[in-house]
DNA sequence: CGTCGTCTTGACCAAAGTCAACGCACGTGG
DNA sequence: CCACGTGCGTTGACTTTGGTCAAGACGACG
């Protein structure tokens, strides 16, 4: 659960004030659907492992929009809307941390630290949008392909589910289609082309991309957009004098863990 | 500037709060670049008047991701990023308010209420990317084309802007192309098809949506995703007590206005 | 051993992109 | 006042990309 603090260093005080809220674990199967689309949330998730999709209704059947991975607070926007507008379902074994929204609420208006976390948290979302909206948009099969397998990666990594650029993506050809926008023989086919490239291996459900510089050259692949090192430039809902000593401090931190 | 808060409801001490923060006017003409990507961001815009877009680099042009209109709140995310992770351009004259980011972090410290609505507005945000990830990888042409009129169109009226399904929308069809990924003469031609079948008119940049029902219908286009009317659930980072009574209050408010 | 789910491949078709030309309105400068 | 250029919108002809249909392969599992 700490993994999740990782991303941006907290006050030791507000760090402990988040550990002790009333969390319960709980788990989901290969296929289960964890939320549905219009529902009301009661509760927030983090996950802690497991992959899991956002998916809308659309054309009268589901789209994936978005994936979780371990790490992620994967439906913060419940917090601020009474429906939910995307259904979540699991795509391998999943666990997940819930906290009552009232909560996660009460502990923002403790802790204005934490509380610019998550919000910040709830942007680096909606910048991997915008970044699909793109993805899907403006670039072709082959291309859209291997940006979703780097983006993939990259988060894994960050996420510290990998080191290397092999990685378990347990997601079926015609998820991963839905995902791009793409029909599954198309993506089967953009696939192949990868393969035969030399910048993708697969046996069974693990991936590995080959000379990844190259690739990410070849499809445009900029990783800022997941904002992954970014630290908030003020002391997040905090001003000037504690502020500073709070993110000196914790800066600290992080880059002693990542040394 | 009162349409902004408008949205949702403020306790008065909060919104005059936010009344009171430093702000300067700034305006811009009908092609100004407003901000532009990996800039770092001091301020955050609430738009007054004017049309613009955000736009990310690809594939060696820029793309539209996004519309701002009047009252939307442009680029909070540039809150808690160093760096913006799209550029801003006009697509008419254009007023905004700016704001630096300091006051605004400042005034969320001392106004819960005022810093969830901020909050929740930058997910409705999120939440519109999410729908032209749809929009943008599962719909074709006339669908897609559709679609983003019935959504501006929607916005605008949510603003205030107009009453009727018409409205100036000063966008090239060149722009509109790029927003919805497809080619200007695909655009052009799909367009055309809605003309044709007496669903949309336009005489110069004014465009007039016809049988609006059998459209939204026929686009499967579903407006709860701008999450216009919700009114967050919980006083927002606010607890039960003084909470509770805020909501209770507002909640009326919303309910009369709709009745 | 058969069934089911998934991946793969081929043949064919529809949607969308590209290229190119033209019209039109609105400027500017002679 | 008119010639010319420029920016947009429109349309047609042709090409490419990607979707649809269909069949087969392979492995997991009952």
């Amino acid at each position: 659960m700490r993994k999740l603090e990782q991303r941006a260093p907290l006050p030791p005080a507000e760090r402990a004030a988040f550990l002790a809220l009333p969390a319960s674990i709980e788990t989901f199967g290969a296929r289960d659907r964890i939320s549905e689309e219009n529902s009301a949330a009661r509760r927030c998730f983090f996950v802690l492992s497991g992959f899991l999709s956002r998916q809308k209704r659309a054309n009268g059947s589901q789209q994936i929009i978005g994936f979780g991975i371990p790490g992620d607070a994967v439906d913060l926007q419940s917090l601020w809307f009474d429906r939910l507008d995307n259904a979540l379902v699991a795509h391998s074994p999943v666990t997940l941390v819930s906290v009552a929204h009232e909560h996660v609420i009460d502990v923002c208006r403790r802790c204005p630290v934490l509380a610019g976390t998550l919000w910040h948290d709830t942007l680096v979302d909606a910048a991997i949008f915008r970044e699909w909206t793109i993805n899907v948009g403006h670039r072709r099969a082959r291309a859209r392909v291997a940006h979703l397998l780097l983006e993939v990666a990259t988060r894994l990594q960050a996420a510290g589910v990998t080191r290397t650029d092999t990685f378990e993506f347990p997601v079926t050809q015609a998820d991963l289609a839905s995902a791009l926008g793409l029909s599954l023989v198309h993506f089967n086919k953009s696939l192949a082309i990868l393969r035969n490239e030399g910048f993708v291996e697969t046996s069974g459900r693990v991936v590995t991309i080959r000379n990844r510089p190259a690739l990410e050259a070849a499809t445009g692949f900029d990783p800022t957009y997941l904002h992954l090192s970014a630290p908030p430039k003020l002391g997040p809902l905090v001003t000037t004098k504690e502020g500073a000593a709070d993110t000196a401090e914790s800066r600290q931190d992080v880059s002693s863990s990542s040394a």
